[in-house]
DNA sequence: TCATTCCGCTAATTCGTATTAGCTGTTAGT
DNA sequence: ACTAACAGCTAATACGAATTAGCGGAATGA
């Protein structure tokens, strides 16, 4: 059973008494069909296959054929970090998914992604990005270079959020953040919020531009925007004062994390949400929603799995057809909450 | 920049001047130091693969050299199921951080697994096992004879989780259940219990056989096992009357899930967890401690990222020295929790 | 009887890279 | 002056499977 040296083609051969050729012929049936090879030979092959557990090398085997059923992830960060479990899983968990049912097996591309410099990097010397027969890219630190380089070279990817033009089109499956963004923003002012304000970066990565763009669009014309605080990881104290002397009855939160630390502090100063002031959280994990692990914000679940699912598929799409760059973006299902209320109309005992 | 077909190094030979075999050398410099190339011919090889952006078709390569750097990992259940997803991930974000730092990609073998029946089968038809250097095999659900061919035969693996002999030593990094599940036995026996009840399957997999001989070997002579329930996703109302009649005062949960339902069931009922009955769980997922989603049992912690971590570096060791074929049992943290009281005095007020 | 067709198989080539053996021309050694 | 050594390269081959061209023999047709 357990031969020193790899079972080959040859071995087969040589076993059924015949060339490796044949073999190969034998495996590869009905292929090319007119030379067809007599029962009697073929039982021998398949004889012999079966004695010895002969498989074909699948590298011996996509060097020939060029393409091996395996999709390759490249992400910017750690697929599997402990503090953002919940950010990649749910991709991961669609790709798995959409990859198992399409035949394709997923090649996690962890380490050959280093240059010398440690950085991540797509086209890597290793260029080990070839094992795969195509790539989905994860991750919300793009490197516009990289991006241009793909979308100008002949190598199938698919990028999973919506990206901007890099020297041509981009082949992604997003979420629709900007319609998400301008429906609740629509809901706040049918509530009678006119004052707004906005905790989270604005960009430069499309996730994030998305909802600062789509937030300043609806509100137009019809809210003010009163305060805007850009700062990553931000004091919730500050924050809160500097809500506070805004007048804004409404935050807008791009980042979840950052919305429950707000609240946890307000909460901790007397602060009532929502009647004294309104939170909403433009996205979120859906997993830290389902688990409670804190209180149900007024925002809108990113379908990440759906996107994972829709990403592998276009992925394979891609290998049977290179011309087309399909783009789609995938509707945020709304969740109601309960940190969206009409405004404190007696707002003085606030301040 | 994006040429219709691959560029080759007889491509960049040409450019050059030069011959093929002259690119390979200039690419794999150093090793045979011998016949060294002028510096003078070595930029102009250079000059050309950086005009270009060649890279070496990795495939090709590991077809020569017989490895590519890449871990499979092989799991008997899909590795991101919504339910178990607390399940495989932290010994993915182990395996993951380990590959990652040793060099190595993952190659995570979800669809090459099934066999024309459908079933999981790590020496599938397909052979795509091969493309990794070696394997770690995931799942608790593992065939036996599948395990005895991996031992007999020549392919690098790994398991993670303790494994039975398979017609020999299987190599392994698993988890000491036996030695913890023997502690909070003994703390159990301390706090003055006598009478036990287990309540959970008692195998085959070995991480729940370990559960329960540890159990009884560590009760044997010291304490009564008064009432074992091996049915799986047990009712609840008819464990606690179970439980109850036997006049148990602890019960051992070899599934936090299963005790989790326990606890709730019986607190409804007015049962006093632990005053009236303490409660011990042998093992339990990581991630739903620290995120408190129920109350802090008596149980301990497995090591699940460390066990990735720690079969990912085996596995890079089996590649370079097959012949060994270490066991490894990490130990398992105790969890004091809140579940475990010494037994009610007044039993009759329970009945 | 000779040409044609078809069957059953095989030799040879291909994929892209690594590696070894060895060729050619120069220089050093005696 | 004739060998020896060596530098600087290349030809050739291997890796394992897929594929194409084609060979030898039997059967069929005219």
């Amino acid at each position: 059973m357990s031969a020193s040296r790899r079972l080959t083609q040859r071995d087969i051969a040589q076993l059924a008494g015949v060339s490796q050729a044949t073999v190969s012929l034998v495996l590869n049936e009905a292929k090319s069909a007119q030379g067809r090879i007599p029962p009697e030979t073929r039982e021998r092959v398949l004889k012999a296959i079966r004695d010895t557990g002969y498989v074909a090398d699948p590298i011996a085997r996509s060097m020939v054929k060029g393409a091996n059923r395996i999709l390759g992830v490249f992400t910017y960060e750690p697929a599997f970090p402990i503090a953002q479990a919940d950010f990649y899983t749910p991709f991961l968990m669609g790709i798995e998914e959409a990859a198992e049912s399409l035949g394709y097996d997923l090649l996690l591309m962890t380490a050959s992604a280093r240059d010398n410099s440690g950085r991540k990097r797509i086209f890597g010397e290793s260029g080990r990005l070839r094992l795969a027969d195509g790539c989905l890219i994860l991750g919300s630190q793009f490197d516009r270079d990289e991006l241009a380089q793909l979308v100008a070279g002949d190598y199938p990817y698919v990028a999973v959020g919506r990206r901007d033009d890099a020297g041509g089109a981009v082949r992604y499956v997003g979420a629709d953040y900007i319609a998400a963004t301008t429906t609740l923003v629509g809901q706040a002012l049918e509530k009678g919020h006119r004052q707004f304000a906005f905790i989270g970066t604005t960009g430069p990565a499309e996730s994030i531009a998305d909802r600062w763009r789509g937030f300043q669009n609806a509100l137009k014309g019809k809210g003010e925007l009163v305060h805007v605080d850009a700062i990553e990881n931000g004091d919730p104290a500050r924050q809160l004062a500097e809500v506070r002397a805004s007048g804004a009855s409404v935050v807008f939160f791009a980042e979840v994390l950052e919305a429950v630390a707000f609240d946890n502090y307000a909460q901790a100063q007397g602060v009532k949400i929502p009647s004294d002031l309104s939170i909403v959280v433009l996205g979120s994990g859906t997993r830290t929603h389902t688990l409670r692990l804190h209180r149900a914000f007024t925002c809108y679940a990113i379908p990440r799995e759906e996107m994972g699912r829709q990403a592998a598929a276009m992925l394979v799409q891609t290998l049977l057809d290179p011309s087309q760059v399909p783009q789609v973006l995938l509707t945020c299902e709304i969740v109601a909450g309960e940190t969206l209320a009409p405004p404190n109309t007696k707002k003085d005992s606030l301040k």
